[in-house]
DNA sequence: CGCGGTAATGAGTCTGACTCATGTTTCATC
DNA sequence: GATGAAACATGAGTCAGACTCATTACCGCG
């Protein structure tokens, strides 16, 4: 009758899994504890004894998982060149993950924010490393003159991955779908160029560099005199 | 000792303002309807004479506010010209709603997604119209050439919105500051021209000057200010 | 003053996370 | 093998908090 009792790391393993497939299933506060237990074969209280606590138990499967996608993104990002071609592809790999796996992803972003934000350390390492890809090619598209300087890292990284989240919604809550490759193209588009109407964006620059520079003269001891009164007159 | 019993829509306002005073002060999940009773100085149970459940109470509290908010959002946009000065302005504004009312937001970013999403039909419909805004000054915008086409407006604007809820995620959780003059600028910026550096040909020199520029700004004895023609709509 | 209807009460139920004293298995040592 | 201790599993609990309902208190009206 006894079957030979798993070693701690094996039952550790099964009640992950388990807990995994439950909380995608239901959500994580639909989600009962007892549930994952009986999945497993064990009573409830032996998962507590693995695990601190559902929250815990959350925790670790998106640890677990956000592990799992380490594998070859600077392998991917070394096979293609250009800021801009390096930047379509994470944001691109960042919606096949979100239509690969989309109930993980909605736990991530609903249950695990704050986390990831503060309170849980190893998880905010995890999400620093993921997102540090894109602030990486940001900036070295910066130190090759292929973007342009002057807009922090920082922000344009949440809005990409903001951005994203909020778009993929709908499909994360089981509804509509996802064309990442159509959509990947889009977002590359709008936050490499914007949606401007092309023909404004160096004589807005021009006209920044030239108001700069005509401050900087007037600070010089000896006027070096420079004819750049163009100005660019392009109130919008 | 009878204090004369108040009507039913006062009742109801009272318990709507000691929700979302709980709501605010603790969070959904740790607010309890007992201690929202009690502010009130009534029992549990009277609660649920007024609403069916905790969560309608609080869709009733966020309802509520996002009514508040509608009062002069068309006027505001009257006020200026141009659709990427609009755009700026709608940015603007939705940051200042989430510096002045961050736990509000909160509720309304965290728990209230999937009910904006679907499930909630009056927060659904009022969603569309604070959104709905934004989706008019895109498509005026490429109406009028100042826009390029082609590019769907609802992305465009799930972007927007997305990434600065992203982008605010640790103001909204007490920490950090939110300069909204800054963020509007550069998010604008962003949305507008992208991060793509400027033409290729002439934008090489451009952006060697712009760098050079920006460098000799930080030497500048006046912290400089951007010079662009960005007055801002300074509202209360 | 009594009567019908509405509001308020508070003592419940119920669900689900979490605990703990008790019983069971494993295993090194004899 | 036998044995004792440590690790493990058990399931009957506690507890908190959302939600319910039979009973009671209040109010306007004839």
């Amino acid at each position: 009758m006894s079957q030979p009792r798993p070693d701690r790391e094996q039952r550790r393993r099964s009640i992950l899994d388990a807990a995994r497939e439950s909380f995608c299933e239901h959500g994580y506060e639909q989600a009962a504890v007892s549930e994952i237990a009986a999945r497993v074969g064990v009573v409830e209280g032996t998962v507590y004894r693995y695990f601190e606590s559902k929250h815990e138990l959350l925790m670790q499967v998106l640890t677990d998982w956000y592990h799992s996608m380490f594998g070859d993104y600077a392998d991917a990002l070394a096979g293609v060149s250009g800021a801009k071609t390096r930047l379509r592809l994470l944001i691109w790999r960042h919606l096949r993950t979100i239509r690969d796996a989309p109930e993980l992803c909605r736990l991530m972003f609903r249950e695990a924010r704050d986390d990831v934000g503060a309170s849980n350390a190893e998880l905010r390492k995890l999400n620093r490393r993921y997102t540090r890809f894109l602030v990486d090619v940001l900036e070295e598209g910066m130190a090759q003159g292929e973007f342009r300087i002057g807009l922090p890292p920082a922000l344009f990284r949440d809005l990409v991955y903001g951005g994203i989240e909020h778009y993929c919604w709908r499909y994360l809550s089981g509804q509509g779908e996802l064309d990442i490759d159509l959509a990947a193209e889009q977002i590359s588009d709008i936050f490499c160029h914007g949606i401007a109407a092309p023909g404004n964006d160096l004589g807005r620059e021009t006209q920044r560099l030239s108001t700069l520079v005509s401050r900087m003269e007037k600070l010089l001891p000896e006027a070096a005199h420079d004819p750049n009164s163009t100005s660019n007159t392009r109130s919008s």
